[in-house]
DNA sequence: GAAAATAAAATTGTGCACAATATAATGGTG
DNA sequence: CACCATTATATTGTGCACAATTTTATTTTC
């Protein structure tokens, strides 16, 4: 029992240190843009597919109402995205990015390989790491 | 660009969403304990060391006092732990475990297991997992 | 077509994370 | 021994996560 209730054995301490670890690495360069890592998360979703709800990007990112509705009402207060009822259906709210918002795309380009670089990480090194990751999660689904 | 700005470029969103996902995993266990995910961490810390300052579980997790005086408090308000400064310099708060506390080690130890089942991970994969992504982390220190 | 069921967001409340600052105690240094 | 730097924790404020509930709109069913 001991054994196994040591931090070094478990898993997801290891985890929970890089996930953290790594959005602490993404901060220097995401406050330059003035956004924090969820709301970076949002706004690819958005670069993909300009036009979304709030349930298709709590969807993608696994976050729900409780998370989603304040941090939209942030990117909306920088002027990033505009929320909207939609006509046909009033429960629905449609997320569109604005012009600052789709302009801060080519701002962001360079933040993925900074961070990399930040990080330390080989290429390979974070290709193994995704495999991995990615293969636990699918199969966890 | 667009590539590398697309959520299934990245590697960071997976080991969020995985870490998020483990998290939410314990839940379920962790509440039979009345306990959360971060305060099970404290715990660990402390059953493998009884007595220990809030330095010393902030360097184990890398967490800082902001964080975990709030945090520590709870466990004491649990009476999980107990918290006193030190006679010879009252600048460090001891914390130590409470009979109630060290008596849910043994609630404890069978969570692991649980977790590991509930995610569906292998034992296998486990490994894999944990060697990457210590890689990684000690990399990037 | 009204009542019930369902669906989408929003709200409320708790508990992390973390930056920035404050408070208080200790340990040099001149 | 007074001053200053350092150390340890606490506090404040912002922003997630997430459970639980609420509100409002739509759809289904009788």
């Amino acid at each position: 029992m001991d054994e196994k209730l040591q931090l070094k054995s478990q898993v997801c301490f290891p985890i929970y240190s890089l996930s953290r670890k790594i959005i602490n690495s993404y901060r220097p360069f995401l406050e330059e843009l003035d956004i924090t890592y969820p709301q970076y998360l949002v706004l690819m979703v958005l670069w993909e597919n300009e036009l979304q709800t709030v349930n298709q990007i709590g969807e993608k990112l696994n976050l729900d109402s409780g998370t989603l509705t304040p941090l939209l009402k942030r990117l909306e207060a920088k002027t990033l995205i505009c929320r909207s009822r939609r006509r046909s259906d009033e429960r629905v709210v449609e997320i569109t990015l604005t012009d600052n918002g789709k302009a801060l795309k080519e701002k962001a380009a360079y933040v993925p390989e900074k961070v990399m670089e930040a990080i330390g990480i080989t290429r390979e090194d974070m290709e193994d790491l995704k495999r991995i990751v990615t293969k636990v999660l699918n199969r966890s689904k």
